[in-house]
DNA sequence: ATCAGCATGTAAGGCGTTACATGATTCA
DNA sequence: TGAATCATGTAACGCCTTACATGCTGAT
């Protein structure tokens, strides 16, 4: 296990709950994973290749009338590799928010400036918290299974966290009118 | 300015604000920042040069003894370029938080290590929120000066946040428990 | 004297994004 | 028939991190 990018971990994660093909994983990133890590075609079908070298997972191709397709499924030593992984306490959060630093470096152009950059930063907010607590709600029920409950709690704390965000869009819009 | 690096953006928004060398910009990220920015030197030197080819920035040497030290100061047209990136309202926030990512698979193996992913991230953030705090306090009576308005949004935005990261922690390992 | 902090830089490597390249299928 | 979606990949490039390299200064 000489590589181990985290787009590696991404992929054991969602092959562990179920096979899926490049083309899935990355439906799968886009859906739900994306508001804490993103995934792209070009990194995910090398890691893909990457994984399987090292035995983690396996492929099967099948082909649907013309259309070749590669299912991949995770291995007992995937299984291991992630198991590990999970084990080790310490985790890397890198954020690059490019909002805050337009708010962080405001004072160098006008307040209209800086409310404008506010309110573009809240309506994505806005809409990106409807589509949490669609996740939410649709993972509510079936919480009891262990999987969904993770994935219910990070839904969760997407919601909580954007709430928060968009209180503080509302204080800071009132301080700059002030 | 054909190149645009975020870093760029970085230091000129600092320089804005005042002269600084190399070493000083690192400072200045690492205090307050890379809550959502992060630099290295070797990120920043380079950077520098550019930022002087391209005159947006100028240099002044300047002999301590036998202590080189280089100033940076921002010129007219780093001003106006950084005027220009605050003017565009679309800006690209990219986090990778690998807390959520051993959240979100934390299926793939037993509640204990979820819990405990989850009382590591709390003891960082609360680290922090301590951190972000005192910025806060100590911005708070200065906010009168524009520069530093936008310091104590930015600090806000993070106690906030980080507020708002703790409670979820404790519903998630009350959820975790029962 | 020695160690932490000041101060500037380079080189290699890692990892990711974007654009390109190709083609099938499904639905309006 | 044309657009959207399914499906897999490669190549170039961008940007950042880590490690390395060097040397001064101030405090204990």
């Amino acid at each position: 296990m000489a590589r181990e990018k985290k787009i590696h971990i991404v992929i054991l994660g969602l092959l562990n709950h179920e096979d899926l093909t490049g083309y899935d994983i990355k439906k799968r990133i886009d859906e739900a994973i994306r508001f804490f890590w993103n995934g792209s075609f070009g990194n995910i079908y090398p890691a893909l290749k990457e994984l399987e070298e090292d035995k983690l997972v396996k492929s099967s191709s099948a082909t649907e009338g013309a259309r070749e397709k590669i299912t991949y499924h995770i291995t007992a030593k995937g299984k291991k590799a992630l198991d590990a992984w999970l084990g080790k306490t310490q985790a890397s959060n890198e954020l690059r928010y490019e909002t805050l630093l337009k708010i962080f470096f405001a004072g160098a152009s006008d307040r209209e400036t800086a409310y404008r950059n506010i309110e573009v930063f809240e309506e994505e907010v806005r809409q990106d918290l409807n589509i949490l607590k669609m996740h939410r709600r649709a993972l509510e029920p079936i919480k009891e299974e262990e999987d969904h409950l993770y994935y219910y709690l990070t839904a969760s704390f997407g919601v909580d966290t954007y709430e928060a965000y968009l209180k503080w869009c509302e204080k800071a819009k009132k301080m700059l009118k002030g």
